[in-house]
DNA sequence: CAGTGAGCGAGCTTCCGCTTGACTT
């Protein structure tokens, strides 16, 4: 027999390789790995030295049969799986399951897809390194002893379906420690002076000098005291300072930066960041977008510089490699990449085509010349005190790099990039137009966006590449964080001008804490939280991860074993879980609020079964306690008194209208009127259910009304054809139905319909 | 879809990492 079968992970990577080999070589792919922890009886033999239970899943079976009749007919099988503890341990697995023996199998890597890297590993093929494989055979097991174990503690104590995970539950801590690091914020506020100086240049031009005082002050007093020194000071260029500086281009995409950048420069969600990638990977266009790596090809490096050359000239081109500083970084691929850098555009739906100029523009930067600026930092004086006023300015002298990219941040700064710098000269005397005092406010640490959230857990080294997207799926999905928008509030702040030698306060509104597609932690997500860290603190550190990943380098490098390590883990680990479903009483968060005036009863909150309630009274009284669902954004822990028993004062009845009763209330879907069985929703940020009147309320049903009709586009008694927001759809006894394909929504027959609804009802019993 | 909060109990839920479809809306 001769032949040789290649077994890569992804398809897409198969079909380019076999491209490179020759007819002798068939490449396949094995789909990532082939077999996984049973999950019967936690899958792990733990009183035999942590022997794992391995079953191929149901929807790997077809990969592995075919795997199989492949590797029976060829002499030599190549295990190309990644570089990196997952790979090693898919290149063992396929051993295994294939039954594969050492000499017909040889295990090779490249980290990068080029011809010259593909053949130089076919000449240098090793065996399987066992040491890294049981790396990630412990990873895997502690994982599963983590996850299998804690989370039923939750479903007991706290609320069936949860989970616990030494990624997610971090990662919903950084939430919740970063929300109520918000909570108890105390904003203070001070003044900042702002002047603008005339100048007059000695060939007799006016021009406008923006400047800031060098110290801020506490109070208003303090402020209008210095504001009174600059309406009798003379003012003069003491001093400007010339310093040249550098700005050096990002390095390229990994998974993490692509997220954030497409977050920042895109709006794209992670899951979409991801999505649009994997189209742009499998339509060849770019590189491999999981990867933890900033390394790019010699002849990546090579080709970018020849364009870069060729269409900026000598000057902007400086190849470079960027070192990889991401804690626990496994390199097996390269950055993400164009696949051939002198492709600028690509065809294909919008969102792939600006996340291919994304990649594309930050890959050129990353390999071209620093951008050369010079900062400037003018000094004004005033006569009367030795508090200066400064004014700062930024020039590009050569843009290098930012010809074509300029990385964003996540905090939008005000301080704009450059300004010009006026044509002041030292000494020259200065007078002031207009100097301002402004009352701001320090704001509190940002909330996440899952772009950041992202990034904080790449710094803490928690989570992969491939994970990053999954797990901001599930915390969000298991309802412990939600992504939303919140509108901010007003607040008053004082203003104090100086114009023509006169003081004049005044105050203005500013809107503050408004957030977009932010992560908030809900009460849930915050429960759980405290649960897991008030029993297992050592497991949710921060560092938790960081410090395993030591030991899973040490079983690596062959000095540990790592069933040692597991029963290390395991022994005190397994105890406390025990202990913690012994002892600890279920968690419901309750809070006593104090008392209702009007009735003397106790005000409670807590976590009920369908959610956080507020509960007016006690449970043993005669009368049944009142409940009520907390309202959308506000949380168990920081609700008041006086919100929740606000609560209380829904459903209220509002009046009649045609003889029927007009009810606002609120539900899941947020507030609502009802009315003749009929539920209308409330405008949001428009009306809100305690303040809105009658007349309010038959407008809303009014409104709604005239809405439906247009809505419906055809009718037989109880079969209602009416436009959706996917297009036409049949309405009938509750249930909707699609209409297939082709078919006019006008001219559908009641026949027809009912075939329809049939079809419909069929689908869903099977 | 706009409610629910008595209590019991059977049977289910769950992890992280590696990879894509096959689904429906």
């Amino acid at each position: 027999m001769s032949g040789n079968l290649v077994i890569v992970e992804s398809p897409a990577k198969a079909k380019t390789i076999e491209k490179f080999l020759g007819k002798d070589f068939k490449v396949v792919s094995s789909f990532g790995h082939i077999r996984d922890l049973s999950k019967k009886n936690i899958g792990i033999d733990i009183k035999n030295g942590f022997t794992p239970e391995y079953i191929i899943p149901d929807e790997k079976k077809k990969v592995v049969a075919g795997l199989r009749k492949s590797s029976r007919e060829v002499s030599t099988i190549w295990l190309a799986s990644d570089e990196d503890r997952e790979g090693e341990a898919i290149a063992w697995h396929l051993m295994k399951v294939l039954d594969l023996s050492d000499d017909v199998t040889k295990r090779i890597v490249f980290h990068e897809i080029t011809k010259e890297a593909i053949e130089a590993a076919i000449n240098n093929p090793r065996s399987v390194n066992m040491d890294l494989v049981n790396a990630q055979q412990a990873r895997r097991v502690l994982d599963r002893l983590v996850g299998f174990e804690i989370s039923p503690i939750l479903w007991k104590k706290v609320q069936p379906a949860l989970s616990a995970g030494r990624v997610q539950s971090v990662a919903v801590r950084l939430l919740v420690e970063r929300e109520r690091e918000i909570i108890s914020f105390l904003p203070v506020s001070s003044f900042r002076i702002q002047g603008d100086f005339i100048f007059r240049t000695s060939n007799g031009t006016e021009g406008l000098l923006k400047a800031e005082a060098s110290q801020k002050f506490n109070d208003n007093n303090d402020g209008e005291e210095f504001l009174r020194l600059c309406s009798s000071a003379l003012f003069r260029v003491s001093d400007i300072v010339v310093k040249p500086g550098s700005k050096s281009p990002a390095p390229p995409f990994t998974t993490s930066t692509l997220q954030q950048e497409a977050y920042r420069k895109l709006g794209f969600p992670v899951a979409q960041t991801m999505a649009v990638a994997q189209k742009l990977y499998e339509s060849g266009r770019i590189t491999y977008m999981r990867t933890d790596s900033t390394n790019l090809s010699q002849m990546a490096i090579n080709t970018t510089a020849k364009l870069i050359i060729s269409e900026f000239g000598d000057k902007y081109s400086r190849p470079r490699q960027y070192k990889t500083r991401t804690k626990g970084a496994q390199e097996a691929h390269e950055a993400i990449r164009p696949t051939y850098i002198e492709t600028s555009e690509v065809g294909g739906a919008g969102n792939e085509k600006r996340l291919y100029e994304l990649i594309w523009k930050r890959t050129i930067a990353s390999q071209m010349s620093n951008a050369e600026i010079e900062r400037t930092t003018i000094t004004i004086g005033m006569s009367n005190t030795s508090i200066p006023f400064l004014a700062h300015g930024e020039v590009i002298k050569f843009d290098g790099f930012l010809k074509v990219y300029r990385e964003s941040t996540d905090t939008n700064g005000e301080n704009g990039d450059s300004s010009l710098i006026p044509p002041v000269t030292r000494g020259m005397s200065l007078s002031y137009d207009m100097i301002t005092a402004t009352e701001k406010y320090t704001t509190p640490p940002p909330r996440y966006t899952e772009a950041s959230l992202v990034k904080r857990m790449e710094e803490l080294g928690i989570g992969r590449p491939s994970t990053y997207a999954p797990v901001i799926s599930t915390i969000q999905n298991r309802g412990y964080v939600v992504k939303e928008n919140r509108t901010g509030e007003k607040r008053r702040i004082r203003l104090i001008v100086l114009k023509e030698g006169a003081l004049k306060r005044s105050e203005k509104n500013e809107l503050f804490g408004a957030e977009k597609s932010k992560l908030f932690p809900k009460d849930i997500g915050i429960i759980v939280n405290d649960f897991l860290v008030e029993n297992f603190k050592d497991i949710f550190d921060y560092h938790f991860t960081a410090n395993i990943e030591i030991q899973f380098d040490e079983i690596a490098d062959g000095k540990l074993s790592w069933s040692d390590m597991l029963e290390k883990f395991y022994e005190p680990f397994h105890i406390r879980v025990t202990d913690t479903l012994n002892k600890s009483e279920r968690k419901t968060a309750e809070r006593k609020l104090g008392y209702d005036q009007n009735t003397g009863k106790p005000v409670y909150v807590k976590m009920g079964k369908f959610g956080p309630v507020a509960r007016l009274g006690d449970v043993s009284e005669d009368e049944k306690p009142k409940f009520a669902s907390l309202l959308k954004g506000q949380l168990i822990e920081t609700i008041t008194l006086d919100e929740a028993i606000a609560l209380f004062r829904l459903p209220r009845t509002l009046g009649e209208f045609e003889n029927r009763e007009l009810v606002v209330g609120t539900g899941r879907f947020g507030p609502y009127v009802r009315h003749d069985d009929k539920f209308y929703s409330l405008k949001k940020d428009i009306d809100d259910p305690y303040s809105i009147t009658l007349e309010k309320a038959i407008e809303l049903v009014l409104g709604k009304r005239e809405e439906d009709k247009n809505k419906v586009i055809n009718t037989f008694g109880e079969i209602v054809i009416l436009k959706g927001r996917y297009g036409p759809y049949i309405s009938y006894r509750k249930n909707n139905y699609k209409i297939p394909r082709g078919a006019d929504p006008l001219s559908l027959t009641e026949e027809e319909c009912m075939k329809i609804i049939e079809k419909g009802n069929n689908k869903k019993k099977s």
